[in-house]
DNA sequence: CGCTGGCTTGATGCTGTTCAATTACTGTGG
DNA sequence: CCACAGTAATTGAACAGCATCAAGCCAGCG
């Protein structure tokens, strides 16, 4: 089994370089200091690890610090749904926070690192810092409009306009970490991407050389490059008058 | 345009014959009695008329008593995406309440009567009462989960496991009201039920038709009478050993 | 150097869409 | 109350988009 590590060095909040994109946003300068007695530890997960899984106890919400994790809902018969791509400074396990269980999996899709926040001690300091509460309101309902917005995708896109929302969407997540939006190694493989969007591997694959076609991006396996944002970007929908099927 | 309008009457939490099914539950008879001090009006909306629209301030949820509403997401392209159908004893606006703003739009699909829980005195209450703040985030984790559902059906599923799916879950609530499991009337269009399944018009409407020619319902128009419930189920999802697409 | 797993590409067929015509309902005004 | 218009639902035929099946390819790795 791939292993999750408990790691010693103690890393915290307010000197942490994901600050601005993490958990403290919007928190005023003095309070961060107190999340660090939130991020009790650090873990590294290996690649194909299982960082929770569903039905557990939510004992924890977890920060990305560096690498990347993949969330999944499993169903009774085993059919498994990929419900997000987690980037750094993003953070899991807020949607079992109400329920007190976990409600998916989430799995590392390579050697990731997460900080580790106790929901006994963060719902604590919430209760005392109001702008933690509210942020913690924030990620929250963001993780709602998340899913919302694969919903519509899923619901209302064709196989090509849902690659191109996907692709834009990545872009710009990795953009605000600083890291090119143009050019990047994609870190799901084409079925953890072709089931998130509800397609096949081989749709997917068919969808990349075609856009790559189209000069609309180059593509190499999984190191993409995005040539014309603005055609994808009407692709994904901000373009046409809406595509029939109301 | 459709009105919404106040009703005088007050009807309280304490004697309503849903609260059973509704925000009551799990909150003991003592403490249900100031629950009646939130529900401070109720409201007639006309079938088509709409409740709440996406981007409206948070200021109450709603609790229907009869009738029936959809929820439904639009994007900026102006594409519908419906979310839910809700029937009575079921609370809408949850989604709202972290973000302080409404995500969706709420729209009566009959004549329906609501409930307007305001949210100030509500989380004032919450924080006095820990069932009336568990009970909440219940419903609020529930929404999490349909939207769940959703995705993996438009994620996973055929067209007709998807219509079979939905006309159990139909059944099921349906039931939990006292009403006939197998025999009701749908309350939404054709068209509806094709946008929140992702499905066409006429997808539905010939799954139908299969579905009755197959003996697993009878179908006229609006009047649905379930015949086959374990054939369904086995469509659903519940039976096969995953049908394909990993 | 050959093996393995992930990716690409092609041929084919099914599922669900689109377009179009018909029928069934609903509500409105005479 | 009936006739009418407008809307909702059904059905058919042709088509498109995506899945499926089946090879072959490429990269990484023992």
């Amino acid at each position: 089994m791939r292993k999750v590590a408990v790691l010693a060095e103690d890393v915290h909040c307010s000197n942490c370089t994901l600050n601005g994109l993490c958990l403290p946003v919007g928190i005023p300068e003095k309070d961060v200091a107190r999340l660090d007695a939130l991020v009790n530890q650090r873990v590294r997960a290996e690649k194909g690890a299982t960082l929770f899984r569903a039905g557990d106890d939510v004992r924890a919400i977890y920060a990305i610090r560096s690498g990347s994790i993949k969330t999944q809902l499993e169903d009774a018969g085993g059919h498994v749904q990929i419900t997000g791509f987690f980037l750094p400074g993003e953070l899991i396990g807020m949607d079992g926070l109400l329920s007190y269980a976990q409600l998916s999996h989430a799995i590392a899709l390579e050697d990731t690192e997460v900080c580790v926040i106790g929901v006994e001690d963060m719902n604590d300091l919430a209760s005392r810092i109001p702008s933690l509460h509210q942020q913690l309101q924030r990620l929250m309902s963001r993780e709602i409009q998340r899913s919302h917005k694969l919903l519509m995708s899923l619901g209302a896109l064709r196989s090509d306009q849902r690659l191109a929302a996907f692709l834009l969407n990545l872009s710009q997540r990795l953009a605000l970490l600083g890291y090119s939006a143009t050019r990047f190694v994609l870190r799901m493989s084409r079925e953890e991407i072709g089931n998130y969007l509800g397609l096949t591997i081989e749709t997917v694959s068919r969808i990349f050389s075609r856009f790559a076609r189209a000069n609309l991006i180059q593509v190499n396996q999984r190191d993409v490059c995005l040539i014309d944002l603005p055609a994808l970007g009407q692709l994904a929908g901000l373009g046409c008058p809406a595509p029939a099927r109301v």
